[in-house]
DNA sequence: GTTAGCACATAATGTGGGTGAGTGCTAAAT
DNA sequence: ATTTAGCACTCACCCACATTATGTGCTAAC
């Protein structure tokens, strides 16, 4: 356990760090933050910080570098959080309404949002599947081996792929199209996979064999459905052209790190689950060269279920104070522009 | 005008520097490609070259680095093109019929083969939206407001974007779906707006009030639809981790470049125009920083009608008697492909 | 418990000499 | 009139070494 000094100083350390991304000297803070005592008091506290793992020192005659512990135990039990600006919420509004209408759009103009106000990388995924709400279904015969679904969310997005089967007339496809569109409104995808599951071995299913048809069709149709989750990162660039980017190497990394888009998606799957911004930091970004990075995530929601999730990412000295409300409230919009569609 | 002696000399300095990397000097190629003559006066045919812009010399003691310029006049005078590859062709084959059916796949097979064989990042702009063959058209009600337009070519692309407009239930709809669908088969977007128009002025239109609305819909849809190409670079990695890549300052700009792809759009536009393979060397890549990358290009057709572009992107130093083959070769599969659709 | 003082470690920077690669030029050879 | 050999010269690169600046750990005094 911490004394509030040591707080204090393992506090200042981090804001000095955040600020000029060099490694902190014990006079720094005796003159800038705590004027009281001396750079020699200050050595003994960071030399105990040191042993309880929350700073390193680089080499023996350099200052000190917070490590992710040193981050995490400051967000946790010392950093509070500043409120968003009013300038950046009314930022934030503006532009979310400008782009309503197409969600994608939307989403997109959001994760923007995030990564110009932020001046870091940031990432968006899109909702996932199974949580959307279905809208329609079509069939379209391209040819006598190739069928097009089209799959369209009550919120208005489209997600389209090819199943390969019999030739079915179109004629035959708009009844199935009909059967399915007027038995599955307001349902989630999940929610219709089931249903049609269960419908396949009813009474109806048997006899009927439109019914029958359609609904083996509808099966394989959301089979198909692309899994992979889309997600967009941007402003990449604010990353990359980072001035304490100094070493070819470090730079190969993240510029490796940011095409391996499968790993920053199960990373941040982990955050989805439950509400709040989560910190990720470290080991838990799964990626060497990564470690001096850090992703502030939140899920975003729609009726309260977790649908995608949303963040920026960053080198580790950021303005977590800030960029944490920041995320949250971004969080915080969606959620309530996505209640309404 | 160039003697052969000197076109040898310049083609042996060029194949030399694309095998090294390193500035080429006089002792190597008198030594490894033009035994008769002396180092001496392969310096004399340097400096001679050099004058002529073909070379340059890093620094007094180093050896030569073709230009840009040299590199477009070996491109044009003394490289020989390679055949393609048995076992490349047949790779190429093999693996763009296994894609077959949905062409944005397809398309994305074809550039990512071009990266795996070239071991460059490759580049692939999606067929534009004018040049395409209408399938189908369909309009769906999502709330009082928006109207999403889902629009899909004859070979399996969906195009779609929301309109706003005044409140059309669903029936009403369907009815102009059906009567677009009916009168405008077969026909390219572009060839379908110009029918739309025409068709406006006509006597149907002002006479019956179905045609008119469904004619004035179907403008709005396809005046809204997107316009931004769609454009994938894949196997960047290989641009990014290429081991001649030593300074951290080009691989920022390298990186940066390959973020803007509206100036890549921009400068594929123009190899797509007239036929063949189009080398873009130097000032041609338009960036600073990406004075030392080519590009190799060429546009991909259906019914002879350039609809998009292909292409491979990486260092100067590349072996464009095997590369250009290649796009060729892919340009020309990806045509025929698309000519049956 | 806190502080001043001092010896110590090391990164960063600069300097000078040596080496190797490759040139340009001149004068001789073909 | 070319081509070639010879040679002086330039420059990047490398290594060893010294210098400086920073900031530490430790000890002894406060």
């Amino acid at each position: 356990m911490l004394s509030i000094r040591d707080k204090g100083i393992l506090g200042a350390i981090i804001q000095e760090y955040v600020s000029t991304g060099e490694p902190v000297g014990s006079r720094i803070i005796a003159r800038k933050y705590m004027v009281t005592i001396s750079p020699a008091t200050v050595r003994n506290v960071m030399a105990d910080l040191e042993e309880m793992g929350f700073l390193y020192q680089p080499h023996v005659s350099a200052g000190r570098v917070p490590t992710p512990e040193g981050f995490r135990y400051y967000l946790n039990d010392i950093m509070e959080l500043k409120a968003l600006p009013r300038l950046e919420k009314s930022m934030i509004s503006r532009h979310m309404a400008k782009s309503l209408g197409d969600v994608r759009e939307t989403l997109r103009e959001a994760s923007s949002l995030l990564s110009r106000i932020s001046q870091n990388a940031s990432i968006i995924i899109m909702p996932k599947l199974d949580t959307v709400f279905f809208k329609r279904i079509d069939f379209i015969r391209l040819d006598e081996n190739r069928t097009l679904v089209v799959l369209v969310s009550k919120a208005g997005m489209v997600y389209n792929h090819i199943v390969y089967g019999e030739d079915v007339s179109q004629d035959q496809l708009n009844k199935y199209t009909n059967f399915l569109n007027d038995s599955y409104a307001d349902l989630t995808i999940q929610e219709m996979r089931d249903m049609l599951i269960k419908e396949m071995s009813s009474e109806r299913a048997k006899f009927d064999s439109l019914v029958h048809q359609a609904l083996s069709l509808g099966m394989t149709a959301l089979e198909g459905v692309e899994d992979r989750p889309d997600i967009y990162i941007q402003g990449k660039e604010s990353v990359y052209n980072s001035p304490d980017l100094v070493k070819l190497e470090r730079l190969r990394d993240i510029v490796n790190a940011f095409e391996d888009k499968g790993r920053i998606v199960r990373i941040l799957n982990r955050v989805l689950d439950d509400p709040g911004v989560k910190v990720l930091l470290g080991e838990e970004m799964e990626h060497i060269g990564m470690d001096d990075f850090s992703m502030v995530a939140s899920g975003y929601y729609r009726r309260n279920v977790p649908v995608g999730s949303l963040g920026i990412i960053g080198p580790i000295r950021m303005d977590y104070s800030r960029v944490i409300p920041l995320v949250g409230y971004m969080a915080k919009v969606l959620s309530d522009l996505l209640e309404d569609l």
